[in-house]
DNA sequence: ACAAAAGTGTTAGTTTTACACCCATGG
DNA sequence: CCATGGGTGTAAAACTAACACTTTTGT
């Protein structure tokens, strides 16, 4: 297979990362206000260029250490590599694009520039940022059903209803506590501390308090419908 | 946000792709035998550079098409981006990895260099390629569980035997033919065509032949657990 | 008629949903 | 003692697994 062609365009390599996390009770992205054109005031994802000598991987946490702490984020994969020819203007730029996720209780200091914004009503954006937002949101979703990703976005320890504001606030739609208990105490996901939160001011029944019983994401119903044979 | 360092090392940027098929009974993935160094005589994926003017995805049908009729390509979608600095020796390569899909009825003619392998028994193969293989097996073998992605693997009309028998080689273990054909018929997903086909020389009786309603992947089973409220 | 292969019926088991009911606390 | 929120019990529904049984063909 010989070369198409002996002079090879000029090619740059960029990571972007949608690091989302519920706050507020709505699932928001980190957007960093582009001061300079092109797209001068358009939000766009935090990343850079990859460097020389590192993973994208390696790389997209080098650049997000810029923005938030690296020990807030729970959880980073790799969402899918953009590579449209026109998708930034300038030199031929390819990007890998990855979901982040920092737990509802961290509050990072944000750079003046930077700030949280509800994924289902985002600002302007730049270039095709808004397209990985959405992938990254749909990601999520998706793996929220069939992994123990929740515990990516869940405090260490928590209620079961914060935990399902948390499920309703991603999945965009409500979520049963009683159910969510259920499900995730029969796949062995849930664990109860023994403490129990204070009921707030209107009284009402303590809260037992739970945390994940595995940190780091695996799959917890691989197999939705062709199971291998159970003996 | 300062440009880390103002000389960008030279980068370049390669497509991948696990070509799989089922045939003879068994998952298999086109690889090529390599003539020259580095890795002379170890197999390897079928791919090669981006051309400056095409997406990742434009490219590797491109390229592809040198080793199979892109139109035996029922499906194809990334995989994965490889980007470890030593992935390959020589100058800094960064891939893209696909997973294309060829339904089993197809034949395409091969260049001599290149052949059908099976993913449980690969030969010895070149860089992360391996890495690549599996990756591209694990992710085919999940999607059949949720998506109807098996149109990718079955010909155009099929018995409910020989799809088992996809579906098995797939998976790696027996699937019923009998909850093969109510799952996928109450999805929606098979239709019958109303035609049968004829017993082997053993006899038996006739079986029906269907075909898939849709084509095109689609996610058949959204929400394995928390499902949005039914009304 | 018999063997082989395909397809259907049926039952049992598991998982999820929905909802009623009980528990613990503040005021 | 009542309101409020948390937690459990339980029945119904949906779905899958397993297997027996019927159907249709070739020899």
């Amino acid at each position: 297979m010989p070369n198409r062609s002996t002079a090879h365009p000029q090619l740059a390599h960029e990571v972007l990362a949608a690091v989302l996390q519920v706050r507020a009770g709505s699932l928001r992205v980190l957007l960093w206000e582009r001061g300079m054109e092109p797209h001068a005031h358009r939000w766009s994802l935090p990343g850079g260029r990859l460097g020389g000598d590192e993973s994208v991987e390696d790389s997209i946490r080098r650049q997000l250490a810029e923005k938030v702490d690296v020990r807030q984020l729970a959880h980073v994969e790799q969402l899918a590599v953009f590579s449209a020819p026109d998708r930034v203007p300038g030199p031929r730029t390819i990007a890998t694009a990855f979901l982040g996720l920092v737990p509802s209780d961290n509050d990072p200091a944000l750079p003046s520039d930077t700030a949280w914004h509800p994924v289902d009503t985002l600002p302007e954006t730049a270039f095709d940022h808004h397209a990985i937002v959405l992938r990254a949101r749909d990601r999520l979703r998706a793996k929220l059903s069939y992994t123990n990703i929740g515990f990516a976005l869940a405090p260490p320890e928590f209620t079961v209803s914060a935990l399902r504001g948390i499920y309703s606030a991603t999945l965009g739609y409500r979520v049963s506590a009683t159910n969510l208990q259920r499900v995730l105490s029969r796949r062995g996901l849930l664990e109860a501390t023994g403490e129990t939160s204070r009921p707030g001011r209107a009284g009402g029944r303590p809260a037992a308090l739970y945390r994940f019983t595995c940190r780091g994401m695996q799959v917890t119903d691989p197999f939705a419908v062709f199971r291998p044979p159970s003996r």
